[in-house]
DNA sequence: TCTGAGATTGACAATCATTCTCACTTGTCG
DNA sequence: CGACAAGTGAGAATGATTGTCAATCTCAGA
């Protein structure tokens, strides 16, 4: 599973940047926009392609909003889990080896394999 | 949170006869094409909204397939999980009150209050 | 059993995030 | 410096889901 290479875009290194400067999950819509802003003009496809193609790279960590968004984070490498603020969208990163034995102990359990899983946990931050 | 009350109809108990009738989580679209299947015609814009509903009042479990795409099954009340075969779609519910604790302490632990959470496992089953 | 108010439905249009197309541009590498 | 495939962008296409609204059905009350 090596990571394909990849070529240096101006585009990609926009959208990587903008990723870097927030601690929020944001739309490639958003991400889109605030590209636009900062007058660097990228397409909206491409957004769409270099998130995606990041994503599989675990360059960025996807999540789906409760009206089916994919919104997107630049992250820590490994995995790991969040805990987002539903008013700000101030996002914790989580970690828990406990969650993670306990999924693969039921999986086995019942004959799975090649498990993978998702855990997001939603709620109202401190400030808010 | 009381449950508001619901007129007994026609389409409803067709699509929740539908849901009885298998353990996979399917698709609006799917139950709507089995409902056309065995006679019953039901829009299609109302297998959406009872879904919803349903779904509401935790009749039905809903999820999201990686691309996007609702599905829906009739559950067993009371908060759980799934454990779904990828390519079979056969649904194992699981429980695990160790998760729940650690999710709820780790969510306090950070100054978050009124959370939940989503929780899916995802593998290949023994049968496939 | 009969009614009326209001919930529910269905055919179809509208939405809207995401993907596709394809001609054009630009890294990469010898 | 080319060659050429990867990457891009403008706009069209997709497709699940939601909105519209007149017609229909439920059911509490008479
Ligand atoms: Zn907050
Ligand atoms: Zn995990
Ligand atoms: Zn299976
Ligand atoms: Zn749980």
């Amino acid at each position: 599973m090596s990571t394909e290479p990849r070529r240096h875009t101006r585009q990609r290194a926009a959208l990587a940047a903008v990723l870097e400067e927030t601690d929020e999950f944001l739309s490639a819509q958003e991400l889109h926009n605030r590209l636009a802003g900062s007058g660097t003009k990228v397409g909206l496809a491409t957004v769409y392609r270099n998130l995606q193609a990041m994503a599989a790279d675990g360059e960025v960590d996807v999540l789906r909003t409760d009206d089916g968004e994919s919104v997107y984070r630049a992250c820590s490498t490994g995995h790991h889990h969040h805990l987002v603020c539903r008013e700000c969208g101030r996002t914790v990163e989580i970690d828990g080896p406990a969650v993670e034995r306990w999924a693969a102990k039921v999986s086995a359990e019942h004959g799975f394999t090649d498990v993978t899983h998702t855990l997001e946990i939603f709620g109202r931050c401190g400030d808010c």
